[in-house]
RNA sequence: GGAGAGGUGCCUGAGUGGCCGAAAGGGCCGGUUUGCUAAACCGUUGUACGAGCUUAAACUUGUACCGAGGGUUCGAAUCCCUCCCUCUCCGCCA
């Protein structure tokens, strides 16, 4: 969430910034600045009737000590009094801070002043493209073809196993997979990456500490009886691993990578966009994550779309990479660049990785702070990228069957075994 | 799931109702001493939200925080309840 201090110090501002991201509600701003204000006389009054009730504590403990209980018992009735007009201020200021905390989590994070204006997906901006659109010979067919074919993603049976939405890999598609995610855990530890193996479920909290909570609840499958969430993706996880920590400056900035599953229930969506792997409930990525300075994370986004770019290269796949406008970004996101791939059997481009900076936004809620070299405590900004969602591996899958490189397959294998670079 | 032992500051660890935001040791940082290093000695060392002063910082000051949340009490790290976590033993175990 945005900081309280950020938005007292120029409200208008966030209002104007707010509207790059079409966030019309900006009544809310003025609701949060003036609870802040009630807030803080509530607090005043508080504070000062509890250091008269701690100041005559002390004394009725000196006066028992010396035995003038007769004093003592005035001045516990005179606490008493205190107490009980306490209580009102008490209740007041724990709804004031309710309220102020409720509002502050529906506002979204501010755009940076990179993002281009505009309102639905036709408006992101073509930041750069690159690799070339394969021409299919005639007769190709949809990935989701091709792996009936091969045998090799058997949806029909994961259904029965357990539901639409979730893919069985067998044989070369399992293994492909398993390659995948070796090859792309590789090119980011070798870029200094952290390797991490997270747990699949988390808490309550570290859901709230991403932002999935409240924003995604109908998104996440939920084990009611632990009362966990299973993961939408491994940034939840792995940006939580530093919640509530104080990091010192040296230790940034931070780099992660994890490879896991991801569980959404992509409650709402319908038609062409599920068919085949496009859209599923459980799908695998690997994930890169880092913590920098504030004044560090425009530099780190650049670098990390550069290493998302850099791997799609080496997968020789035909790419562009937009920067998303105001109106199609994320909530918790101030700069969003998507990667997109071009698939020619679907004819259309396909989302592969999304790579955003948070700024302070997630590291507010979760309190990931740092000492700077002048003794001040900063919130640390975070970045994420997905390095491979499962769309990208098939559109790759496509390639190593349909295209004469087709030993690119055990190229894969050879991976798996070597744990190297992408042999050519 | 049952029984027991625990959870204190950066770390170890003391603290069973007031003088405890918290002993002691270690670490860290600053200083003195010193060819250098080490050692020794002295000092400092949490976070959040307020108030005062201030351009600001520094500083002074209030409140809260000893796993989390409630309760008892004039007063809680300390007593009671619930929950979470760690360790030991027993049970269960696809």
């Amino acid at each position: 969430m945005l900081q309280l201090q950020v938005i007292k110090q120029d409200p208008n501002l966030i209002k104007e910034r707010l509207a790059v991201k079409h966030f019309t509600a900006t009544g809310l701003v003025d609701e949060i600045v003036s609870l802040d204000e009630e807030r803080k006389k509530l607090q005043l009054e508080s504070d000062n009737t509890l250091a008269k009730v701690n100041s005559a504590s002390k004394e009725i403990g000196m006066l028992m000590a010396k035995g003038q209980k007769d004093d003592a018992e005035k001045r516990k009735l005179e606490v008493a009094g205190l107490k009980t007009a306490l209580q009102p201020i008490a209740d007041q200021l724990a709804a004031t801070e309710k309220q102020l905390q409720d509002k502050l989590v529906l506002l979204p994070n501010l755009p940076s002043a990179k993002v281009p204006p505009g309102k639905t997906p036709a408006d992101n901006v073509v930041v750069r493209e690159g690799g070339t659109i394969p021409v299919l010979p005639e007769g190709s067919v949809p990935h989701w073809d091709l792996i009936k074919k091969y045998d090799i993603v058997d949806f029909e049976t994961g259904a029965k196993i357990t539901g639409s939405g979730f893919p069985l890999y067998k044989g070369k598609g399992a293994k492909l997979q398993r390659a995948l995610v070796q090859y792309f855990l590789d090119f980011n530890t070798a870029a200094g990456y952290t390797e991490y193996l997270p747990p699949l479920m988390v808490n309550e909290a570290s859901a709230y500490g991403t932002g999935q909570l409240p924003d995604k609840e109908g998104q996440m499958y939920y084990m009611p009886a632990d009362n966990f969430y299973m993961i939408p993706t491994s940034e939840v996880p792995v940006t939580n691993i530093y919640r509530d920590t104080m990091l010192k400056e040296a230790e940034l900035p931070i780099k992660m990578t994890a490879f896991s599953p991801c569980f959404r229930r992509e409650a709402g969506s319908f038609g062409a966009d599920v068919r085949g792997l496009n859209r599923v409930h459980q799908f695998d990525k690997v994930e890169i994550v880092q913590l920098t300075r504030p004044d560090k994370s425009e530099e780190t986004h650049d670098a990390m779309v550069a290493h998302v770019e850099q791997l799609l290269q080496t997968l020789e796949l035909p790419y562009r990479i937009l920067a998303l406008c105001g109106g199609d970004m994320s909530f918790a996101s101030a700069l969003t660049y998507d990667f997109e791939v071009y698939s020619a059997a679907q004819q259309k481009w396909l989302e592969v990785s999304s790579v955003s900076n948070f700024e302070a936004y997630q590291t507010n809620r979760m309190k990931i702070r740092f000492k700077d070299s002048d003794g001040k405590t900063k919130l640390v900004h975070s970045l994420n990228g997905s390095s491979w969602p499962c769309q990208g591996s098939w559109l790759v899958c496509w390639r190593i069957i349909r295209q004469p490189m087709a030993s690119g397959c055990r190229r894969y294998y050879i991976l798996i075994l070597e744990g190297q670079k992408l042999i050519k």
